[in-house]
DNA sequence: GCGAAGCTGTGTATCGTTACACATATGTCG
DNA sequence: CGACATATGTGTAACGATACACAGCTTCGC
């Protein structure tokens, strides 16, 4: 108890002084402990008990080592959102899974889509990064880049010097589009939002080349083709943008849909969520899914088996896992993740 | 061009250097710019982009500033399925709030129920800790005690020395469990796991004070307060434990306790979650809510309102923001949560 | 015209730890 | 019994940055 009443951190020398030995076997006796007699191992932590020595210092570890054992994650200007929507808390999921495992800590951080985002990411003390999908021209990106350390972008955009991990979105489009299209005369899309304003709005004629958040893009240019396939001109598909991937936001727009004087009779969303939304929305109408309205979702959620939707299957937690590994440097950056068509009830057979 | 070539890290002195200038201009021109003339900064920063300097180095202005700006969150074994869990992702968002405001990381412990555990909150570079609810004897506890950092844990266990935020789940529970029970004659408690191996079972007579978490320890005795308020036995209880707070265990589980020669009339959970399995579960065995069976949840979350069901409202996320607060020593370090009960279509008038 | 006050720039010490190389003691083997 | 491997302990020098205190120079009021 003797020296333990001042109230500034307890070094390792103090530890070391007390036990009687020097710095260096105080060390080892943490992190080599093989290293180190019995003896002297437990005089060290003796004294450490005594003084209330909490630990080597992490930062000054980190700094010594060279390596922070942390992964950073950037969720976007979405963070606050990010815990609120499933497909981002699978993906969070299976980056905890690979960092736990490896005994690695896993940093949020803290982006807002203010100015100094570029900042939070230059100062995280981690090793390497995962960039859930953003906008082509998100600043965070460039951030990133110029930090120099392994990083890992899901979805996308693909950026020069960074791994990307994800599906072919535009192929699954395609595929699961041709689903939801086929017979239909009026097809529509529940989009994503287009550009980082995030603005709720139905048009028609998008070019998807102008959409500025790659999984977006490819989705669009999936179901574009999918109604071309299907014999149908891209500028007459109507295309619903919800500000958000939010059940209650595809309802909302889909009522609006439906009131139009040629309602659409197929609808493809771009999640699970959004395709729930839908069919509330049709039914809410009076119409039936998919007699009057075809209607597919996309991640092949829970939500989608209850409803019985015709959805893409995809794991973002293995996504989220494979990131991690390939910002850990376990494996290589660049990855083409699986996915897979599930027809059911919502579309026509 | 010159020196960029080695891959070793560019260091603020090397930067100086080529600048032309002290390191500690260098210094001053990242973290107080107003600090030096421009011309002086602009040399600076033209330096580092030549060499390709990242930027000050996160560990080294943590040691030497003595705070790493990143609060640490303790999920408990959870962690995998935190994300998961609607309640945890709104805590964790309510966190991720405070942080990005205050511009600090937010660490995601890797706690996985092993034994080195305790290494991994020792060795976390942070200033602080939020512990989401666990068990009394939850080893982690005496850890992040031990590293003499402001730590906050969220619902309990108390502990000595560190902060307690959460609402008074007892008197909810009564409360709650007031309206569930009335009129009832053989009301049933679906529940959270009682103890850390978290297996599903069905019992009565469980002695409340057993329970070693203590969130899951008061609402069950808050509930044996309402059973008994309404003038049955605590030992005709019927409790159904669920391994995991999830829908589909809690409509399991359901199914059974309707499977009983006198099955319950009046079925309290613990969150909304469970009770809209319970729902589910009445339903499918064709009987009516609250006609057969009343329900209650807890937590306000969306489900209640579609599901019509009696609850417990309180904001988790908010409750996440005061513990990051709180652990951020911005605000003192016990704080009582408000909660408020929501009558609703799933008990009787 | 002169002291006070502000603006910029600089050296040095230090944050707490671990890598490395070396010193000493102990054990092993032909 | 000498040589050589194996265990254990130690001192010193980084790791990369920032706090602090001070020095030179400009500006300003009176």
């Amino acid at each position: 108890m003797e020296s333990s009443a001042d109230s500034k951190r307890v070094t390792l020398a103090q530890v070391a002084e007390l036990a009687g030995v020097s710095v260096m076997t105080a060390s080892y006796a943490y992190n080599r402990p093989e290293r180190v007699s019995d003896r002297a191992r437990s005089k060290v932590l003796d004294a450490a008990e005594r003084l209330g020595y909490a630990g080597p210092d992490p930062s000054a570890r980190s700094l010594r080592r060279g390596s922070t054992r942390t992964l950073g994650v950037v969720m976007g200007e979405h963070l606050s959102y990010a815990f609120e929507d499933p497909e981002a808390a699978s993906f969070l999921a299976g980056i905890a899974d690979v960092c736990a495992d490896r005994g690695y800590g896993m940093t949020i951080l803290p982006i807002t889509g203010a100015a100094d985002d570029g900042r939070r990411v230059t100062e995280a003390a981690v090793d390497g990064f995962v960039v859930w999908t953003t906008s082509d021209d998100d600043p965070v990106l460039s951030a990133v880049r110029a930090v120099k350390r392994p990083a890992v972008v899901h979805g996308g955009p693909e950026v020069a010097g960074l791994g990307l991990v994800g599906i072919d979105n535009r192929a699954a489009a395609r595929a699961v589009g041709a689903l939801a299209f086929a017979g239909a005369e009026r097809p529509a899309v529940v989009s994503f939002p287009l550009s980082r304003d995030r603005i709720s709005t139905i048009t028609t004629g998008i070019d998807p080349a102008d959409v500025l958040f790659p999984v977006t893009r490819e989705r669009l240019e999936g179901y574009r083709l999918a109604a071309e396939d299907a014999g149908i001109a891209w500028r007459d598909v109507t295309v619903a943008v919800c500000a958000r991937n939010d059940t209650a936001e595809a309802e909302r727009l889909t009522a609006a849909l439906l009131t139009a004087p040629e309602p659409p009779d197929a609808i493809a969303a771009m999640s699970d969520q959004q395709a729930a939304g839908v069919v509330h929305a049709v039914r809410a109408a009076g119409r039936a899914v998919p007699g009057d309205v075809a209607v597919t979702g996309w991640d092949d959620a829970a939500v989608a088996e209850q409803l019985g939707l015709t959805t893409v299957a995809q794991s973002l937690r293995d996504q989220g896992a494979a990131c991690a590994r390939a910002a850990l440097g376990e494996t290589p950056d660049a990855h083409a993740a699986e996915w897979s068509l599930v027809p059911r009830t919502s579309t026509r057979p």
